[in-house]
RNA sequence: GCGGGUGUGGCGGAAUGGUAGACGCAGGGCACUCAAAAUGCUCCGCCGCAAGGCGUGGGAGUUCGACUCUCCCCACCCGCACCA
C-alpha cells in the first residue's frame, strides 16, 4: 500500500486552494474576523519562532473560516532597519536588493507550510507606497501638533550611530546592538505619546481580551505618579536661579531634608559649569557615564556642593545645602529633588558618604527604631507613626500622609500637588539611511517647512555607500538639495529617517486597503477593523503595542481612521518561546563548543563519536547553535507534520520545547490517520457503531473548545482519541467514512493539507476548506450508563454503574448494595450520605 | 525591593471543588520479520510478593470531598526600578 507522503500531497492542496482563491479576504455581508500576526523582520530565514506563531494565527483563521466569517488574514514584511545596512557595510550591496532578496526567500521558505494568507496584500514597509503614506500622516501630525522638534539630550548608540528612544535603552544597552548608550544633544524629532498618558493608561481597563501581564507592564511603564512640586529659594545661586523647582512623590518627609540634589543636566548646573571649572569637571564626568542606567545602578553616587544653600519653606531659617549628584535624572520630574535620606536608601548613600543629616520622619509601629544604614522604606499603605509629621494624624499610611501633606502646602501656597508620568515623549528621529525619511525641509528663510504632500513619497537615493560611518544620507551628493517648499528657494532636506516602530505602529491598518492612495481607506478600515485576534511574542508587549495604541489615537485625530479604532487590537494573545537543549563540547582550554541538533545523536556527535554535554532547553539562539530550520523539518517530514507538533503538548502561552523525538511522534500519527483514510475502500460495509458516533461528537466539543480557548494542545489531544476511537472502532465502512470527514474538518485548521486528503479519501465533496465547521449534537454525547465512584471517608474504594438518568435514590440504593461500602458500614447506618448525580457517591461512617 | 507568574509521573502536560495523571513522548514486553525499519497488541506515578499504603513544591485551614478555595513558607521564571 502506498504511504503517507506529504512531498507529494502538501503542493497539491497548496494549489487547489491558491486556484480557487480560497484566502483572498472579500468583504461582504458575513461577519468579519480579522486575524494578524506581528508581522516579521525580513532575516532571510524563517525560525521556529515564525512557525509557531503563523501556525496558531492559521487555526484562529481557518477556523473562524469555516464558521461562515469573512476572514482577513494577511502578511507583509517590517522591512526597514539596520541589519539590512550592517549587511550592506559587511558583505558591500545595497540594503534594498539584500531586503528584497530576503523577502522573497522568507516568502518562498513560508509558502510551504500553507498558511491561510491573503498574500494580495502582502507588502512591505520599504516600499516607497508605504513609505510615502507614511510621510502624508507624518505632515498632518505635524499639522496636529502631534509631531514637534525639540533639542534633546538623547541616548546615542555609538555601534549603531544612532539615537534611542528611553523606552528603547534597555539597562543602559541599546535595544538592538547592546552597546552601552552615551548622552549627546541633537535636535530630534518627537511624537507627543506623553500628552496622551493618562488616556493610554485609563484605556487599559478596557482591554479585557489582553494578557494581564501586558496591562500591568504598561501601566508600570506610563508609571503614573502623585506627588508635590514645589519652589526653593535659594541662597547664593546666580542671577535668575533665586528659586529651585523640584517634585517629590513623598512630601510627607518634608521635615526629613537635609540637602538638595540637581542632574548634572540641570540648567543650575550648566551656568554653574560655565564659570567654575571644577563644576564644568564633575558634570562632564557625570555625562561620560551618566545615562547608562546599568552604570548607574552599579557606580557609586557620588555629587559635588555647589555651595549654594536653598531655605526650608517651612522654616526660612533652615538653610540645605544644594549638590549636584549623579542619581539625579533631568528627563524625570524637574531633574531637582530634596533628599530624605532617613526614607530613601539612595539619599542614605549619599548623606553617609557625604556626612549630611539622617533626620526620621516616621517610625515603624512595631519596632521603632532609628535609621542606621538601612533607610526604612515601608510600604505606603502600611500605617506608620509620625514624628516629624505636619499633615494628617500622627498614626497614619504612608499614602494618607501624602495626600495630607499635598493639601497642606497647598493651603499655605506652597507649590501644588502633581500628577506625572514616567512616559515621555517618542524620539523618532534616526541617524540612519534605511528607513523611512522625514518629509521636511530646512530653509534659510523658512526654516523647517513641511513637504508638499504631492512631492510625497520623499523616496531614498539608491545610489549610496556604506563605507563609512555615519549617515549616507547626510554626504550624499545631492539628494538633500531641494526647493524650499514654501518660497521655492534653495533649501536642505531633512536627512533624519523614521524609527522602524514608526512602519509597525500602523501596518495593520493599511492591510485592510494596501493599495489606497491615501494612507487608509476609511469604508475598509471601517469593515476590516479592529484586529479581531492579534498574537505575538511578549516581548513586544510595550513598546510595539504602546506606540501603536497612539498611533491609532493620533491617527483618528487626523483623520485616517474610523473613531472605533481607538484600541486597534481587540484580543491580544502573547505566545511562548520555541526552546531547545544546547549540546556542547569543549576545546583545549575548556571553552565551550556548541553543535547543532543536527550533528548530535544519542548523545554523541554523528562526526567523531566525542560525547557532549546537553544543557537543559533554552531559547533558540544561533549562538548556541539549538536552532532546528523549518525548513529542514518541512523537507524531512512535511509541514502538517512541524504544525502538528508544534501545537501538541505545551499551552501556547508556554514555551514549547522542540524534540526530534516529538517530531517523529508527529510525523508517526499523521501517517496513521492517512492510512485510516487510505484503507477505508478496502473495509466492508457493516453496522453503525454508537461508541464511534459519541467519540466524533465528544471531539466536535472538545477541539472547538481548545481553538476558542487559545489551548491548541487539547485540541490535539482530542484529535489523538477521535483517531484511537475510529481505529477501534468496529463500525463499517460508511459510518467510518463518515467519521473521517468530521475528523478531516476538526484537523484542518491544524493539519490542513493532511485534512483535504482524508477528507477527499473519505468522499468529501469539494474542499474541506469550504465544508463548514461541524456542529456538536448534545444528544449523542452522553451515555446509557455511568460509572459513579464510590467515596468512604473521601477515599475513592469502589465504583458503581448506574444508567444515566438514574435518580438520587437509586443512586442511593445502588451504593448501599455495594460490596466494600457493605464491609465498611458493617452494618451500622451511615452518618452522611452525599450523591452527587452523575459525579460521585460519598459515604461518610 | 516592588509587581506578576509558575510549581502535578522519567519528560511535555490533562483535570465546572467530585475516580489525579486525559493525550502524547520516553521506556519495558509481545507479535510480524532472516534481521531492522514501519506496523499492531500490551504494560507503564511511587513503595510493596500481596493486602494495602503514599502521592499534585512544603506546612496549616475550610469542606463529606482540595491540583483546584484561604493563610503562611520555599524554589524558580518574567517585568519594572537611583522614578525623587
Amino acid at each position: 500500500m502506498a504511504r503517507y507522503d506529504p512531498a507529494e500531497i502538501e503542493p497539491r492542496w497548496q494549489a487547489a486552494w491558491e486556484e480557487a482563491g480560497c484566502f483572498v479576504a472579500r468583504s461582504g455581508e458575513r461577519p468579519k474576523y480579522y486575524v494578524l500576526e506581528m508581522f516579521p523582520y525580513p532575516s532571510g530565514r524563517i525560525h521556529m519562532g515564525h512557525v509557531r506563531n503563523y501556525t496558531m494565527g492559521d487555526v484562529v483563521a481557518r477556523h473562524k473560516l469555516a464558521q461562515g466569517f469573512a476572514v482577513l488574514h494577511p502578511m507583509g514584511w517590517d522591512a526597514f532597519g539596520m541589519p539590512a545596512e550592517n549587511a550592506a557595510m559587511e558583505q558591500g550591496g545595497h540594503p534594498a536588493d539584500w531586503t528584497y532578496g530576503n523577502i522573497a526567500d522568507m516568502r518562498a521558505q513560508m509558502k510551504p507550510l500553507g498558511l491561510s494568507i491573503d498574500w494580495s496584500r502582502e507588502f512591505a514597509t520599504c516600499d516607497p507606497e508605504y513609505y510615502g503614506q507614511q510621510q502624508a500622516m507624518f505632515l498632518d501630525f505635524l499639522e496636529a501638533g502631534l509631531a514637534y522638534r525639540k533639542a534633546a539630550v538623547v541616548n546615542w548608540d555609538p555601534v549603531d550611530m544612532t539615537v534611542l528612544a528611553n523606552e528603547q535603552v534597555i539597562d543602559g544597552k541599546g535595544w538592538r546592538s547592546g552597546a552601552e548608550v552615551e548622552r549627546r544633544e541633537l535636535t530630534q524629532w518627537f511624537f507627543r505619546i506623553s500628552d496622551m498618558a493618562e488616556e493610554l493608561l485609563e484605556a487599559l481597563d478596557g482591554l479585557e481580551a489582553w494578557p494581564e501581564k501586558v496591562r500591568l507592564m504598561q501601566k508600570n511603564w506610563i508609571g503614573r505618579s502623585r506627588g508635590l512640586q514645589f519652589a526653593f529659594s535659594t541662597v547664593g545661586a546666580p542671577e535668575g536661579f533665586d528659586r529651585l523647582e523640584v517634585y517629590t512623590t513623598r512630601p510627607d518627609t518634608l521635615l526629613g531634608a537635609s540637602f538638595a540634589a540637581i542632574s548634572p543636566d540641570h540648567p543650575l548646573a550648566r551656568r554653574l559649569e560655565r564659570d567654575d571649572p571644577e563644576v564644568a569637571a564633575f558634570v562632564a564626568e557625570c555625562r561620560r557615564t551618566a545615562t547608562s542606567e546599568e552604570a548607574l545602578e552599579t557606580a557609586e553616587k557620588v555629587g559635588m556642593d555647589t555651595g549654594i544653600r536653598v531655605r526650608h519653606p517651612f522654616d526660612e531659617s533652615v538653610e540645605l545645602p544644594v549638590w549636584i549628584a549623579n542619581f539625579i535624572l533631568m528627563d524625570y520630574g524637574t531633574g531637582a529633588i530634596f533628599g530624605c535620606p532617613a526614607h530613601d536608601q539612595r539619599d542614605l548613600d549619599f548623606a553617609r558618604k557625604y556626612g549630611l543629616g539622617v533626620i526620621d520622619v516616621f517610625e515603624s509601629l512595631s519596632v521603632p527604631e532609628p535609621v542606621g544604614d538601612t533607610a526604612f522604606v515601608p510600604p505606603k499603605t502600611e500605617p506608620v507613626r509620625y514624628v516629624r509629621g505636619f499633615a494628617g494624624a500622627e498614626v497614619q499610611t504612608g499614602a494618607d500622609a501624602v495626600e495630607a501633606a499635598i493639601e497642606f502646602c497647598e493651603a499655605r501656597g506652597v507649590g501644588q500637588g502633581v500628577t506625572r508620568y514616567r512616559l515621555r515623549d517618542w524620539g523618532v528621529s534616526r541617524q540612519r539611511y534605511w528607513g523611512c525619511p522625514i518629509p521636511v525641509v530646512h530653509c534659510p528663510d523658512c526654516g523647517v517647512v513641511p513637504e508638499k504632500k504631492e512631492n510625497l513619497p520623499i523616496v531614498l537615493p539608491k545610489d549610496v555607500s556604506f563605507d563609512q560611518p555615519g549617515n549616507p544620507l547626510d554626504r550624499h551628493p545631492t539628494w538633500k538639495h531641494c526647493a524650499c517648499a514654501r518660497c521655492g528657494g534653495a533649501a536642505l532636506r531633512e536627512t533624519d529617517t523614521m524609527d522602524t516602530f514608526v512602519d509597525s505602529s500602523w501596518y495593520f491598518a493599511r492591510f485592510t486597503a494596501p493599495r489606497a492612495e491615501t494612507p487608509t481607506d476609511t469604508a475598509a478600515a471601517g469593515y476590516w477593523m479592529n484586529v479581531d485576534q492579534y498574537i505575538g511574542g511578549v516581548e513586544h508587549a510595550i513598546l510595539h503595542l504602546l506606540y501603536s495604541r497612539f498611533f491609532a489615537r493620533a491617527m483618528i485625530a487626523t483623520g485616517h481612521l474610523p473613531e472605533m479604532c481607538r484600541e486597534p487590537f481587540s484580543a491580544l494573545f502573547t505566545q511562548g518561546m520555541v526552546t531547545h537543549e544546547i549540546y556542547l563540547t569543549r576545546d583545549d582550554r575548556g571553552r565551550p563548543v556548541y553543535h547543532l541538533p543536527e550533528q548530535v545523536e544519542g548523545g554523541r556527535l554523528i562526526a567523531t563519536g566525542a560525547e557532549v554535554e546537553t544543557i537543559p532547553s533554552a531559547k533558540m539562539s544561533k549562538s548556541k547553535k539549538n536552532v532546528v530550520d523549518p525548513v529542514n523539518i518541512v523537507r524531512a517530514y512535511g509541514a502538517d507534520t512541524a504544525r502538528w507538533f508544534i501545537l501538541s503538548d505545551s499551552p501556547p502561552e508556554r514555551d514549547v520545547e522542540w524534540t526530534a523525538a516529538g517530531a517523529e511522534a508527529a510525523f508517526r500519527h499523521l501517517g496513521r490517520v492517512w492510512r485510516l483514510a487510505a484503507e477505508l475502500e478496502t473495509l466492508p460495509e457493516g453496522a453503525e457503531d454508537a461508541d464511534l458516533r459519541r467519540a466524533v461528537h465528544r471531539a466536535i466539543r472538545d477541539v472547538s473548545e481548545g481553538i476558542e480557548g487559545f489551548a491548541f494542545n487539547k485540541s490535539v489531544a482530542a484529535l489523538y482519541t477521535l483517531t484511537n476511537a475510529v481505529r477501534e472502532s468496529t463500525a463499517g465502512r460508511a459510518a467510518r467514512a463518515e467519521a473521517l470527514r468530521v475528523m478531516a474538518q476538526l484537523m484542518a485548521p491544524m493539519v490542513p493539507h493532511l485534512a483535504e486528503e482524508v477528507w477527499r479519501l473519505a468522499g468529501g465533496d469539494g474542499l474541506v476548506v469550504d465544508a463548514g465547521w461541524p456542529e456538536a449534537d448534545p444528544a449523542a454525547l452522553v451515555e446509557a450508563t455511568v460509572t459513579l465512584p464510590i467515596q468512604i471517608n473521601g477515599k475513592r474504594r469502589s465504583e458503581i454503574e448506574v444508567a444515566r438518568d438514574a435518580d438520587r435514590a437509586a443512586i442511593e440504593a445502588a451504593a448501599m448494595a455495594d460490596e466494600q461500602v457493605v464491609k465498611a458500614l458493617g452494618g451500622a447506618a451511615p452518618k452522611k450520605l452525599i450523591v452527587v448525580p452523575g459525579r460521585i457517591v460519598n459515604v461518610v461512617v
